[in-house]
DNA sequence: CCCTATTTGGTAGTAAAACTACGAAATAGG
DNA sequence: CCTATTTCGTAGTTTTACTACCAAATAGGG
C-alpha cells in the first residue's frame, strides 16, 4: 500500500500543501514527519535541498524522496515546483484565517492571499457555456435592467457603466419600489440581470419571477448553483467563492462577480467588432481630456 | 558590466517574467536568447534542466547558468522556483493581452489571471504605515465623507456600506453638486476620502482641496503616487495596478481599491474590539432572516 | 506465542544535475 | 591597428537527487 491516495499521478490538485494537510493521516509514519515540518514552515523547505529537509524532519533521505512520490508528486524537484506554485497563491485560506495578533501588514497580506486564491476557485469553478449564453442573449437584447442589494448593487453599478460603452442600455435600479416598477414594465426582448451572492434573497427572485412573467429573458449571477433565484433564471452565471461567515473575512464574492462583469463586456466587446471599438477610442480620449480641463 | 540592471540580488522583484521582460533589452546577446525562449514558452523551461534549456536556447549551459544571476537570481534552482511563483499568477499581463483569436474560454481565463497578477502587485506596492495611519484618523473620526467618479464611485459606495457597520458614519456623495455641498460643509473632526485612480480628476482635486480648508483631514485612495490629488491629501494610500491602456483591459484599479477597503475596514473592526462585533454578528443573523422573510 | 510475510526506513552507492575555472573569440576603446 | 575588456563556450568539479539493497519493525497466520 505504497502511494497514499493521491489522485492523478501527474498532474494532481492544485495545491500541494492542502493536498498533503488531507492525506497527513494516510502516510507512513516517517513521511508524516516531513508533513509536518513541510505544514508547519513551508517557506523553509522551498529552499532547502533534500539533505537539510531530511535533516529538519530527522528523517533519512529517501524516506524525503519517497514522501514526494507518495503524495504524487514526480520526484523532489516536482514537489518543489508545486510547492512554489502553491506557496505563490498565498498560504491557503485553511490557514489564513485572520487572528487577533496578527500585525496589520498580516492582516493587509492575508486579505490579499485570501482574495487571490478565492479568485483562483471562482475561475476554476466558472461555467464558460453559460457565459457565451449570455453574451448571445445580451448582444439581441433590447435593453438590459439590472437588479441587486447590498454589496451586489454595487456590482449592478458596474455593470451598468459597462454597457451603455458598448452600445448597449442598461440601468441598475436601486430603490427597491422602482425595481418592482422596472421588472413589472419590461418586455419580450428585454434582458434583467439579477445579482445575488446566496441567490436566496427573497425580492430579487421575486424581481426575476416578474421579469419573466413579463416575457423578459433572465441572467443571474450567483455564488451558489443550486438557489431559488435558479428556478427563475434562463441563464445562470455562478461565481462560487470561498467567502466564509467568519466576522473579518472580506467579501470576495462582489470581487469576483466583478471580474465576471468584466469577462462578459469584454466577450461582448469582442463580438461587436472594430466600429464599436473606434467609437470606444475615442470616448477613453475624451475622458482623459477631461480629465485635465475640468473645472469646477 | 555583469549582473544587468537588477535590484537587491536576494530578494528581487516577485514576478520573474515581468522582470526579465523589462531587462531584456539589457542583456548580453546570448543570454537574450534564453530570455525569448522562456518569454515564448514558460512551461516548457519549467520543467526543464539547465542542459535541456541550453539545447532550447541554442547556447551553452553556463550562459543559462549566468542569465538566472544576470536576472539577479541565485542560480538555476532559485530561478526556477520564482518561476513557478510567477506562472502559477498565471503568464504576466504584458504577455496575455487578449487577441481576437482567443476563444471565451482563454478569454475569461486571461482576465483571471490578469487580474490576479494585477492584485499580487497591488499587494507590494501597498504602504501599510500609511494604512495604519488612516486607521487611526478613521477612528478619530466623527464622520466620513466619501468622494469618487466613475469606477472610483463604486469604490466609494462600497466604502460607504462597510464603516457604518462599525458605528462609523460614512457618506458617498455620488452627484457632482452635492459633493460640492457637502465638501464646503466639512468641519475639523471630519475625514474626507477621495478615490481616484488617476489622481488627476479635477472635480476630485477640488473637492480634497475644499475639504482641507474647512480642516477636515483628507484620506486619498489612488493609483499612483505622484499626483495632483497628493497636494491636498494627508494621507496617500496607493493602490497601484497594472491596468494599461488596451481597450479590452478590464480595470483592475477598482478591484484593488475594494481590497484596500476591505483592508481598510478589517483593520479598523479589529481595534475597536470585541464589544463591535457582538453587534456585527447580530447584525448579520438579522441579515441572514431578512434573506428568508422577506416579501414584498 | 512464535514463525513467516510484508511493510517500512536507513546505508551506501550511482547517475546526473548544477555550478566553476579557464581560455578563446568577439567587441570596444585609444 | 593594437590593446583592453567583455562575452561565451569547453572541460572539469562539486553537489544534488535518485536507486539498489539490506536491516529493522510490524502485521498476520497457525
Amino acid at each position: 500500500m505504497n502511494d497514499a491516495g493521491q489522485t492523478t499521478a501527474t498532474s494532481g490538485p492544485r495545491n500541494v500543501l492542502e493536498l498533503v494537510r488531507t492525506a497527513r493521516v494516510d502516510l507512513r509514519k516517517s513521511d508524516r514527519k516531513v508533513a509536518d515540518v513541510l505544514l508547519s514552515d513551508p517557506h523553509r523547505i522551498l529552499n532547502a535541498t533534500v539533505a537539510e529537509t531530511a535533516e529538519i524532519a530527522e528523517v533519512s533521505q529517501p524516506t524525503v524522496i519517497r514522501f514526494c512520490t507518495a503524495i504524487g508528486c514526480d520526484g523532489f524537484q516536482d514537489f518543489k515546483i508545486r510547492l512554489a506554485q502553491s506557496l505563490a497563491l498565498g498560504t491557503p485560506a485553511t490557514q489564513s484565517a485572520i487572528s487577533d495578533e496578527d500585525a496589520p501588514d498580516q492582516v493587509a497580506a492575508k486579505i490579499f492571499d485570501y482574495t487571490m486564491t478565492s479568485l483562483d476557485w471562482a475561475r476554476h469553478k466558472l461555467d464558460i457555456g453559460q457565459m457565451n449564453a449570455a453574451v448571445e442573449l445580451i448582444l439581441n437584447a433590447r435593453s438590459l435592467e439590472i437588479f441587486g442589494f447590498g454589496a451586489s448593487a454595487i456590482v449592478a453599478q458596474d455593470f451598468q457603466q459597462k454597457f451603455p460603452l458598448l452600445g448597449i442600455p442598461a440601468h441598475a435600479t436601486l430603490d427597491s419600489h422602482q425595481q418592482v416598477m422596472a421588472a413589472s414594465m419590461m418586455k419580450p426582448g428585454d434582458v434583467a440581470v439579477t445579482i445575488s451572492n446566496t441567490g436566496a434573497t427573497m425580492s430579487i427572485v421575486e424581481l426575476a419571477r416578474l421579469a419573466r412573467e413579463q416575457g423578459a429573458k433572465v441572467i443571474s449571477i450567483t455564488g451558489a448553483s443550486q438557489t431559488a433565484l435558479a428556478n427563475y433564471s434562463d441563464i445562470l452565471i455562478n461565481v462560487e467563492t470561498l467567502d466564509n461567515t467568519d466576522l473579518f473575512t472580506p467579501t470576495t464574492s462582489r470581487i469576483a462577480a466583478l471580474v465576471a462583469v468584466d469577462i462578459l463586456s469584454t466577450l461582448v466587446a469582442r463580438r461587436l467588432g472594430s466600429d464599436h471599438n473606434l467609437q470606444l477610442v475615442r470616448m477613453k480620449r475624451y475622458l482623459a481630456q477631461m480629465r485635465k480641463n475640468e473645472v469646477f
